[in-house]
DNA sequence: AAGACGAAAGTGGTTGA
DNA sequence: TCAACAACTTTCGTCTT
């Protein structure tokens, strides 16, 4: 989509950018920066954030609003507006116009990009069903992003998702990277990329993923009996004491451990079925479900 | 026909020299 | 940084119910 040519990279200068028209985006072709572009829709998502101040980590709204006058270009060639020179006496000052004028837009595009941000989050986690502490977490962890320095060069879209998984990985939520590239439409590398960069920078102690956190929703998604889910756990737990769980992807041996439960319990479900479910393919489930009965001297005749 | 099985080859991530 | 490696996936032909 083409940009206005008045628009420069704020870092490079640069005047190839791209606009993504959706999202608002701005990138910059030469040096990866992230702009903003000046019409952003708001959209209901951010009333949502208003009025709670422990979610309330953004912008305020007006700064989206007034002002558009502030972002008048000056050149930084010494010409005015027709074209002649400007004089020597008036240089110095437009000297410190242009820098406090470039110190005010810098903010104001961290504002911007807080706030596109913080919608793209809104939207990513009522698109996949998550609960708000989840996503005022993950708008937390962004805002760090932003004051670390770390979007230079990431889409927004990618650095929200990664918060958005990171958030939902430290209250022990139940969705895989693979859920997250499927309910947010950012794909997998982008995501891994700005997920570990922002883990590294934050220096996060996170708990490493067990299958259990699975259980409830694959449970529930297959609709199996209540009673079930302990019956899963139960199983899972006696694998990790025979060295079947570490190591293993959390959720095959979650999907494993349920095609036990489930055939041994007479609510059987196939392969197929949790496979398509849980997002993990019948060959693993088969090996991690023979590894469990044989370690476990369990039988599945029925 | 549907479901389960397992071999073989390929992929992406981790680890250790 | 590269190679080795284990886990996982894809594909596909075969067996079982």
């Amino acid at each position: 989509m083409e940009v206005r040519d008045t628009v420069k990279c704020d870092d490079c200068g640069s005047r190839d950018l791209s606009r993504d028209p959706v999202r608002g985006e701005l990138v910059c072709q030469d040096c990866g920066l992230v702009l903003i572009d000046q019409e952003i829709d708001l959209g209901p998502e951010w009333r949502s954030f208003e009025g709670d101040d422990k979610a309330r980590t953004g912008a305020a709204m007006n700064v989206m609003m007034h002002d558009k006058g502030l972002s008048t270009e000056l050149d930084w060639q010494n010409k005015d507006y027709s074209g002649k020179s400007i004089s020597t006496s008036n240089r110095i000052q437009f000297q410190r116009l242009r820098k406090w004028q470039s110190r005010a837009r810098s903010t104001k595009h961290m504002d911007r990009n807080l706030t596109v941000a913080f919608s793209e989050i809104q939207r990513m986690s009522s698109n996949m069903g998550l609960s708000k502490s989840i996503s005022e977490e993950a708008a937390v962890y962004y805002r760090k992003a932003v004051e670390n320095n770390l979007i230079r060069g990431r889409s927004i879209d990618a650095m929200a998702a990664a918060c958005l998984y990171l958030a939902n990985q430290k209250v022990g939520g139940a969705r895989s990277l693979d859920d997250m590239v499927k309910g947010t439409r950012v794909g997998r590398k982008p995501l891994t990329r700005s997920y570990k960069v922002l883990k590294k920078s934050l220096r996060l102690r996170l708990d490493p993923v067990t299958p259990e956190v699975y259980v409830n929703r694959y449970c529930s998604d297959l609709a199996l009996r209540p009673e079930l889910e302990e019956k899963v756990l139960n199983l899972i737990e006696q694998s990790r004491e025979r060295d079947l769980v570490d190591g293993r992807s959390p959720t095959g041996v979650a999907a494993a451990a349920l095609y036990v439960v489930a055939r041994m319990e007479g609510q059987p479900r196939t392969q197929r079925e949790i496979a398509d479910m849980s997002g993990v393919t019948e060959v693993t489930i088969r090996n991690r479900y023979k590894e469990i009965c044989a370690a476990l001297d369990i039988s599945l005749e029925d």
